[in-house]
DNA sequence: GCTATACCCTAGCGTATTAGTAGAGATTAA
DNA sequence: TTAATCTCTACTAATACGCTAGGGTATAGC
């Protein structure tokens, strides 16, 4: 299961790229289309400016908007940021490898191997899939 | 990520798997074998158990010992049986289905659409993958 | 029978994570 | 000046995770 909050940041994503690129949103109208508490929202859009997906305005008529082009958004990264690896295993992980401290021999755990195509699995999906393929219901379909 | 709890359970069925159908293993020895804490590897040998997967002798001579064949132990039953649903959403779930409270129409979520086939494709390994595969190295390989 | 060796069962516990809330501060347009 | 906006830090209640503790019950072998 992904958070909560990932989930949010997804929707907080796929809302600006709606909106048109360039174009800035108030944390208000998001968080009221997406149904999302809005001070929980501030914090997941501060989290995804940092990292340089959107970009803000402050002030009077402040508002965020899309920093990269929703085709260069891929789902994979924004949970990366938001929820840490995608990964089934920590001894799987590409951002945060750590070895099993009940596995002695790696290569042939029989775990690892199975899980090993569900990561393949999974990343193939997320990593392919930016933002406006979610939007155009297309994006590495099968 | 999964839990260490289930990544456990499939390294005890895969060590019971190796002893040999019919052959019986102590706690002790798998909890040695696999590097599990032994009264936690109790609490869920005994789940395994509920749930058929394994079956006990009791008394002096007794152990654990696979009840059904590792052909016929899915990965994904094992998980579902110990961390719950596979999916990353629960409105993506077969075992545990629950609306998003956030989302007002299911259909054209473009976040579902994406993690629909994100659940498609790891139910597609680990819904095909069994004990037996995980120990030959096989399994529904692409 | 007795006892040692197994499995069976329930409860609890420390730590971390999750899903937020609260509230003060900084910036800018009108 | 002020009202609307983003920025930042701290806190919190609830839950889950990864165990540990300490009994209880059955059975084989002496």
């Amino acid at each position: 299961m992904i958070s909560q909050k990932a989930k949010y940041a997804l929707r907080a994503l796929v809302s600006l790229a709606k909106a048109g690129q360039g174009k800035t949103m108030v944390i208000g109208e998001i968080s009221q289309q997406q149904a999302i508490p809005k001070k929980f929202l501030e914090q997941i859009l501060l989290e995804l400016k940092r990292a340089g997906f959107v970009t803000s305005l402050r002030g009077r008529s402040g508002g965020y908007c899309l920093l990269r082009a929703p085709e260069d958004i891929r789902f994979g990264e924004v949970l990366r940021l938001i929820d840490g690896p995608v990964a089934p295993l920590p001894c799987l992980s590409l951002i945060a490898y750590r070895k099993c401290d009940d596995c002695s021999n790696e290569t042939n755990c029989e775990v690892r191997h199975v899980f090993m195509r569900v990561a393949m699995a999974t990343r193939q999906v997320l990593d392919s899939t930016s933002v406006a393929d979610a939007l155009a219901g297309t994006g590495a379909e099968l």
